[in-house]
DNA sequence: AAAGTATATCGTAATATTGCAATATAATAA
DNA sequence: TTATTATATTGCAATATTACGATATACTTT
């Protein structure tokens, strides 16, 4: 098999799971770390920043704009990506909202 | 290729990284909600709770465990899982303390 | 001891992800 | 028009993930 059995879950528990699958990787931290350090947003400046080559970033770009945590305008002929924060704080809502109260067990 | 370059990013990101790829699943948000309804843990409960199979549970519980985000003692025969409260506040801090304010940007 | 219960591991098939060279697209500059 | 610059897409190889049947391990009950 190999396929995530997506139709089995809740559409919230599907939905957390492909936010934080966006999340999943180094690369996309430090995209969306470095967003959040420029503010405005740069593109081939990500391609500087990082060690990877051009079209790994833009793909990894097009999973975090999938996954709506950033978004991108044209710009002439270049790219303008920002995060989304909307979205993003909907992120942070969804973690922060889970109750980790005192566990009784183990 | 198709390897992660884990090496080319920094402790922290790959810390985000890992710990997101830990709950990008469906089943492991079920599992960890599930957890944190019943609070104390019970284990069996979870292969009947979840539309999937022992050996794809034990998979996933495996995974969460590695990741520091639940814990299991042994009881009898059984195993007793739980949220490892902890690690999950750490977690909920990663997400928590990044900054999002207004953006001036697209 | 034998049977039952609970969980983990192995092996394997199906699928997904990662990374990049080559190439395509599109806007700007010369 | 012909470069140049910026980004996206395609195609492919390497690797990882998902799922589960079969089986192993380990404790408990009979």
């Amino acid at each position: 098999m190999g396929i995530t059995k997506t139709s089995l879950f809740t559409e919230n528990q599907n939905e957390i799971a492909s936010l934080a699958k966006a999340i999943a990787h180094p690369a996309r931290v430090a995209i969306i770390e470095y967003l959040l350090k420029v503010n405005a947003c740069i593109c081939n400046d990500i391609v500087n920043e990082l060690p990877l080559a051009q079209p790994t970033i833009s793909q990894h770009l097009k999973e975090l704009k999938n996954a709506g945590i950033i978004k991108g305008n044209i710009e002439g002929n270049a790219i303008c990506y920002c995060i989304d924060h909307n979205n993003f704080n909907k992120i942070k809502g969804l973690f922060g909202t889970i109750e980790t109260a005192e566990n009784t067990c183990c």
